[in-house]
DNA sequence: AACGGGAGGATTTTT
DNA sequence: TCCTCCCGTT
C-alpha cells in the first residue's frame, strides 16, 4: 500500500483516498489523470474495499481502457482480465450479447460502423422512395444519432414541422429495419443497453449491487445518454448502486459537435450532491511559459468549473510565434525549424505539428517531403475501415448471419458474379413481399437472375458448413479464398496492397484469440457453452434464470460473432506501420491526450483558428479556445506558433488576420520571431483586404469589423496603454457612439472592458 | 461493368 | 484545390 500511494501529490493522495462517496475530479493536462484513476481502482481492491468484480471503468477509447489495464495490472498482482474495464459501446456489447433475449437481439446481432450505418441509411431512404436532395442521408443519420445520443426514440420527439415529422418518421423506419437485419449502429449499443436495464428490474439491480465503485474518464466527453447510463448503473436516486467517481476537465471539453455535453460535470456536482470536488492542478509535462500561455488563455471563457495550473519546471522557453506570408512560407519555416531542432539533438518523434483542420497538412506534408523529413499523418482510413477488409467482414458477418442484408448487398455482387442492379430489384420486391431478408428470398426468384444467386446462396452455405468446425483464423483464410477475393485483387494492377491486408486478417485473427482470452482451437462458429456462467446468476420477469455479464467475452459470445464485433468497435490503427522516428502531423483533436517535447501549432488564423463556423455554434468560440488549451498543452518544452497572411484554401486565396487568440496570450511569455505589427500591421492588412477580391467569409469578417470600430477611433487588434494598467490589447469593441465599450486585453493586468467615452487609452 | 466528366462540397472524431 | 459522388457513355 505504501508502496501504491508514494509519489502521489497531496491532490493525487486525496483523490486516490476518497471515502465511498460521489466525486468529481477536475484534472487539468498533464497533472497524472490517469494515474489517479488507476491508484484509486488498485488502492479500493488493496484495502479490501471492494473486490476486483465489483469495479466498473469506463472509458470512451479502447487505447484508454487498454492503458488502464496495462498500469492496473502492474500495480496489483491479479488477472485483469475479469475486471470490467472498458469503453462504453464495449461494456454495452458484452451486456447486450449476455442478455440478447431481454434486450430482444439475436445472439449473434452485427454492429454497423459510420459507414455501414450511412449505407444503411441511403438503402431506406431509396426503399421509401424519399427524396434524398430534400433529406440527405447524411443528414438523417446526425438526426438519428443526435436522438440517441440523447436518450430518445422514434416517439418520443415531438416534431416541430413537416420535414422533422418526416425524420421522426425515418428514423422509426431505420430502427425497424435494423431490428429485421439484427444490427445495431454505435449509439443503439448505449440506448438498447440503458432501456433494458431500466425496463428489468432484476437484472438492473443486480448490476447495481455488483458495481460499488463505477469510475469514469474523460468526463466531460459524456453525452446525455452516457450520463443517463451511468445514473442508472449508480443507482441514482434509488437505495442500491455504487458510487461514481467521475475524472474530467471541463477545459479540454472539445467534443460538442459529437454530442458531448460539459453540462454533465456541473449537473453531476449538483445531482450526486458532490462534496469531494478535487482539483489536479499541479502540471508535470510543461515548462512555466507554456502553463502561462495555456492559464491566461483559457481564463478567457465564462464558463468554467475554474482551475489554474502550475509546475514546478521553472519559466524554460518563451512561446515563439512566427508569421508568414503564405501557407507556403508558413511550412518552409516549419522545415527551417524542424532542422534546427533535429540538428540540437531533439528526436523527430518528439516534434508534433499540429492544425486544425485535415486540410491545412497537405502543404507541410509536401514541404517535409520536399527537405526529405520522415514523417507520420494521423488520421486516415484504419484498418478494419480499408475497402478489401471490409469486403471479407462482410462474408464474415454472412457466416454468422446471413440474414444481414447490408453485409449481403455489398459482396453479392463482388467479385463480380453477373449479378446486376435488376437481379437486386426483383430479390429486393420478393423480400419486401414477404417481409424476409434478402438471403431468405433468394429461393423465391426464378430465372436467369434465381440461378445466379441461388449460386451465391450456395457458396456462402458451402462455405459456412466447411469452416464448421475450424478455429478462427483457418476460418478467415478459408473466406478469403473461397470467396474469391484473393483471386480477384491479384488480377487488379494496385491489388498486391489489398492482398496483403486481406493477409494480415488472419493473423489479426490469431492475436485477437489470444488478447481476448479463446482458445486457439475453438471452433469459430461455436457459441458459448450454456454453463460457462461465472458471477451471481439473475431471474428476470419472466422467470428465467439469467446470467451475469461477465468477463471474458469468451462465456457470451462465439469467436467469430466477437472478432466481427471486435472490427466494428475496434476500427485498428490508421496506415502501416509508420515508422516510430518521424515528425508527428495530426489535428488538434487527435492530439489530445498526447504530449511531446516541441509542438507546433499553425494556421492560427481568424476563421481557421478559431474557426469561422465556430461563430454560428452556441459556445462555438469558448470551444474553439478550450481546442486551443489543449494544443498549447501538448508541449513539454517548446512551443512553435505560426499564422499567415495568405492561405490557399479551397481553391483560393484567402486574406486571414492573426488569431485572436494570440490577443489572449500573456505578452511576456511570447517571443516574436517576426515583428509584432501593430497597429500599422491591421494597416497594411486591411489594405491587402481591399485590393483582394473577397469571398464570401472576408467580406462578412471585414463587415463585422468595421461595424463594430465605426466611429470608435479605436481599432481590434491595436495596442494601447492605461496608466493603472499598462500596456493591453484591444480585444473587442462592443456599441457605439458613447456606448462605445473596448474590451482591452492588459496581459498580466487581466481583461478589462473600458467604456470608451470614460477610459483614458493612448496609443502605442 | 468500367471509366470519365462534371458538379458540388470541403471543421473537428471515437465507438 | 482536390476529393467524392453521380450519371452517362463505351
Amino acid at each position: 500500500m505504501q508502496n501504491l500511494l508514494h509519489n502521489l501529490n497531496d491532490e493525487q493522495l486525496a483523490a486516490v483516498t476518497l471515502p465511498s462517496q460521489s466525486a468529481l475530479i477536475l484534472a487539468g493536462a498533464g497533472s497524472g489523470k490517469t494515474r489517479v484513476l488507476t491508484t484509486r481502482i488498485a488502492w479500493l481492491i488493496q484495502t479490501g474495499q471492494v473486490s476486483p468484480s465489483g469495479i466498473l471503468a469506463v472509458t470512451f477509447t479502447n487505447k484508454a481502457a487498454k492503458e488502464m489495464l496495462t498500469r492496473l495490472s502492474a500495480m496489483l498482482p491479479i488477472n485483469t482480465r475479469g475486471m470490467w474495464i472498458g469503453t462504453f459501446h464495449g461494456l454495452c456489447n458484452r451486456l447486450l450479447r449476455t442478455h440478447h433475449r431481454d434486450a430482444a437481439l439475436p445472439q449473434t446481432f452485427q454492429i454497423l460502423d459510420t459507414q455501414d450505418q450511412l449505407s444503411a441509411i441511403k438503402r431506406l431512404l431509396k426503399a421509401h422512395n424519399v427524396d434524398d436532395e430534400k433529406f440527405p442521408p447524411k443528414e438523417v443519420m446526425y438526426f438519428i444519432n443526435g436522438a440517441k445520443d440523447q436518450g430518445l426514440r422514434a416517439h418520443d420527439i415531438e416534431p416541430y414541422n413537416a420535414d422533422e415529422r418526416k425524420k421522426v418518421e425515418l428514423y422509426q423506419l431505420y430502427d425497424d429495419q435494423c431490428q429485421r437485419e439484427g444490427v445495431v449502429d454505435f449509439a443503439e449499443l448505449l440506448l438498447r443497453t440503458y432501456e433494458l436495464l431500466s425496463r428489468n428490474q432484476p437484472l438492473r439491480e443486480h448490476y447495481q449491487q455488483r458495481f460499488q465503485h463505477i469510475l469514469v474518464d474523460e468526463f466531460q466527453d459524456t453525452n446525455d445518454l452516457q450520463y443517463k447510463w451511468l445514473k442508472l448503473l449508480a443507482g441514482h436516486g434509488g437505495q442500491r448502486g455504487g458510487v461514481l467517481f467521475a475524472v474530467g476537465d471541463d477545459d479540454q471539453s472539445i467534443y460538442a459537435f459529437r454530442g458531448a455535453n460539459v453540462g454533465n460535470m456541473s449537473a453531476f456536482e449538483r445531482e450526486f450532491n458532490v462534496k469531494n470536488l478535487i482539483k489536479l492542478e499541479q502540471n508535470y509535462r510543461s515548462h512555466g511559459y507554456i502553463l502561462d500561455a495555456a492559464n491566461v488563455l483559457i481564463a478567457n471563457n465564462s464558463k468554467r468549473l475554474g482551475k489554474n495550473l502550475r509546475t514546478d519546471a521553472g519559466h524554460g522557453e518563451q512561446v515563439r510565434v512566427y508569421e508568414a506570408n503564405s501557407d507556403l512560407s508558413e511550412a518552409q519555416w516549419i522545415i527551417e525549424e524542424t532542422k534546427n531542432l533535429i540538428a540540437e539533438g531533439a528526436s523527430r518523434s518528439e516534434i508534433a505539428v499540429l492544425y486544425r483542420s485535415n486540410a491545412q497538412s497537405r502543404v507541410i506534408e509536401h514541404a517535409l517531403f520536399s527537405a526529405g523529413i520522415p514523417y507520420h499523418v494521423y488520421g486516415g482510413l484504419r484498418y478494419f475501415q480499408r475497402a478489401e477488409v471490409k469486403h471479407a467482414i462482410a462474408y464474415l458477418q454472412l457466416m454468422d448471419n446471413p440474414h444481414n442484408d447490408s453485409a449481403f448487398l455489398r459482396v453479392v455482387n463482388f467479385p463480380a458474379r453477373g449479378i446486376g442492379v435488376r437481379s437486386i430489384e426483383t430479390l429486393q420486391a420478393a423480400a419486401d413481399q414477404y417481409g424476409i431478408s434478402l438471403y431468405a428470398a433468394v429461393p423465391y426468384v426464378t430465372g436467369k437472375a434465381g440461378t445466379s444467386l441461388a449460386g451465391f446462396v450456395k457458396l456462402i452455405e458451402g462455405t459456412r458448413f466447411e469452416t464448421q468446425q475450424m478455429a478462427l483464423p483457418e476460418l478467415v483464410r478459408v473466406v478469403l479464398e473461397q470467396s474469391t477475393l484473393l483471386a480477384h485483387y491479384a488480377t487488379e494492377k494496385e491489388g498486391a496492397d489489398r492482398i496483403e491486408n486481406l493477409e494480415q486478417m488472419v493473423s489479426a485473427a490469431t492475436q485477437f484469440l489470444s488478447e481476448e482470452g479463446y482458445g486457439q482451437g475453438a471452433p469459430a462458429h461455436l457459441g458459448p457453452p450454456a454453463q460457462a456462467q461465472s458471477g451471481l446468476p439473475v431471474v428476470n420477469e419472466d422467470g428465467f434464470e439469467i446470467l451475469d455479464a461477465d468477463a471474458p467475452l469468451a462465456t457470451v459470445m462465439s469467436p467469430l460473432s466477437a472478432f466481427l464485433s471486435h472490427a466494428s468497435l475496434e476500427a485498428g490503427d490508421n496506415q502501416a506501420a509508420a515508422s516510430q522516428e518521424a515528425v508527428q502531423m495530426m489535428t488538434v483533436h487527435s492530439a489530445k491526450g498526447l504530449e511531446f517535447n516541441n509542438v507546433f501549432i499553425t494556421g492560427l488564423e481568424e476563421g481557421l483558428f478559431p474557426h469561422e463556423s465556430s461563430s454560428r455554434e452556441h459556445d462555438g468560440v469558448e470551444e474553439e479556445r478550450r481546442l486551443m488549451y489543449v494544443a498549447i498543452t501538448r508541449a513539454r518544452q517548446r512551443l512553435y506558433l505560426s499564422f499567415t497572411q495568405t492561405r490557399m484554401l479551397h481553391g483560393q486565396t484567402r486574406y486571414n488576420m492573426k488569431s485572436r487568440f494570440f490577443d489572449e496570450l500573456p505578452e511576456e511569455a511570447l517571443k516574436w520571431l517576426t515583428p509584432k505589427m501593430q497597429p500599422s500591421w491591421f494597416g497594411a492588412r486591411k489594405a491587402a483586404w481591399d485590393e483582394a477580391p473577397m469571398v464570401g467569409n472576408d467580406k462578412a469578417l471585414a463587415q463585422q469589423i468595421a461595424n463594430k470600430t465605426s466611429g470608435t477611433g479605436w481599432r481590434i487588434g491595436e495596442s494601447v496603454a492605461h496608466a493603472k494598467f499598462g500596456e493591453g490589447v484591444i480585444v473587442n469593441i462592443e456599441g457605439s457612439g458613447n456606448n462605445a465599450r473596448a474590451q482591452i486585453n492588459f496581459g498580466a493586468a487581466g481583461m478589462k472592458v473600458l467604456d470608451l467615452s470614460i477610459a483614458k487609452l493612448d496609443r502605442l
